[in-house]
This record gives C-alpha cells, structure tokens and sequence, in this order.
DNA sequence: CTCTCTGTTAGCGAGTTCGCTAAATACCTC
DNA sequence: GAGGTATTTAGCGAACTCGCTAACAGAGAG
C-alpha cells in the first residue's frame, strides 16, 4: 500500500479523485497527466491492486472510483502511532 | 519522502526509534533486523535523506533520531486533503 | 602503533519500476 | 460486420532498488 503511494502521479490521481467527487473515467484522468496514455494506465492498475481504487466498467469507459475508507484507515493508522509519547 | 516510506523496513525503523524514545545507535537498530548491517545502514540513509531522520556522531556511534514533526507535518498534511469531503 | 568495536562505502547481481511505442481488446454505432 | 472510441496489454530499454559480501574508516583501549 505505502509502495503505491511512493510515486507522485499516483499519489496525485488519488488527490484528482477526490476532488471530482470520488470517481471519474480513465480518460479524464489520464488526460490531466504528462505521461502517456498507457503509463496513467499502468499507474492506476498499481493503486487498484492496492485496493486503493475500484474500477467500474460502464460501456465502453472505465469509471476508476476512490477507496477513501482504506486510504485513510492504512496511512492514518500508521501514521497513529507516532501521535502519542511512546511513555506516556 | 513518501518512496522512503515505501519499504517495509524502513517504515519499521521509525517506529522502533519513536517507541525507543526517538533516538537509538545504528547497532541497536540493525540487530533488529534480519537484513544485514550493511542493508540497514542503507536503509538509514535513505530515511536521513528524506529528512525523517537525523544522525548526531557520538564517539564511534552513530545516534539516529526520529524527525517526528517532518514525518506527521508530511504524511499527515497530506492525508488531511482526503479529510472533508471536497464539495463541502 | 595495533587491536577492536562501530558503522559505512564499494561493488555485484537479481528483480522491479517507469517511461515509451505499437498492437490488441472491448464496446457502441451504423 | 465495418468503423470509431476508450482503454488495456505487450514488449523494450534505462534506471533504480535491495539484498549480499568484502573492504574501508574513525574512535577508543591497551
């Protein structure tokens, strides 16, 4: 999951995402990017099998949706343990 | 910074420094291994490139210490876009 | 100076990542 | 079925990652 999140394109398609409102088609979203087609495309099949996005095949588009929940269970739980003084 | 917390041993190393008080020389990391010592010192310096971690010569050890505030401004800054719901 | 302890650097090899272009697949329309 | 649109798969090459072992460097002790 945290290997996912390592390159920047990626981490930024979960950003342009979120801020279209959870999904969009992989057009859209590979059109934003200075990669090409199939790289965006590469990319986003490496956040589906960390199961940080869903895709939803309707006709002839693929509608790459955000995992939220996930995103924000994994890197904000880790991210918990440092909230805290270890001896407190 | 975030591909420096790509790799499994690496995210391991900083909490082991922050429920160790934040700070612990190189051995005492690296004997918490199974990769080699060499590996490790690798590891650290990964971690000391992207500012997650600090080195302070001692004598012949080396002190390495967690650079909490970098690490929770970062990821946490980050995740904080996922937080509210963008349309809101 | 030499020996030891602590830790790093050097260098190799297998595997992975990430960019590209070209070709293929899947669906819709005619 | 033919053709267009949307997107993926195939395959290549350059670069990076990550494991190892061996050799090196700095500091303290005898």
């Amino acid at each position: 999951m945290f290997a996912a999140l390592a390159h920047a394109v990626r981490r930024q398609v979960l950003l342009v995402l979120h801020f279209r409102g959870g999904s969009l088609p992989a057009g859209k979203l590979a059109e934003r990017f200075a990669c090409s087609w199939p790289t965006t495309s590469r990319h986003l099949r490496v956040l589906e099998h960390a199961g940080l996005v869903r895709v939803e095949r309707r006709g002839r588009e693929r509608i790459y949706h955000l995992e939220r929940p996930l995103l924000e269970r994994v890197v904000g739980g880790w991210l918990a343990w440092f909230r805290d003084p270890p001896q407190g």
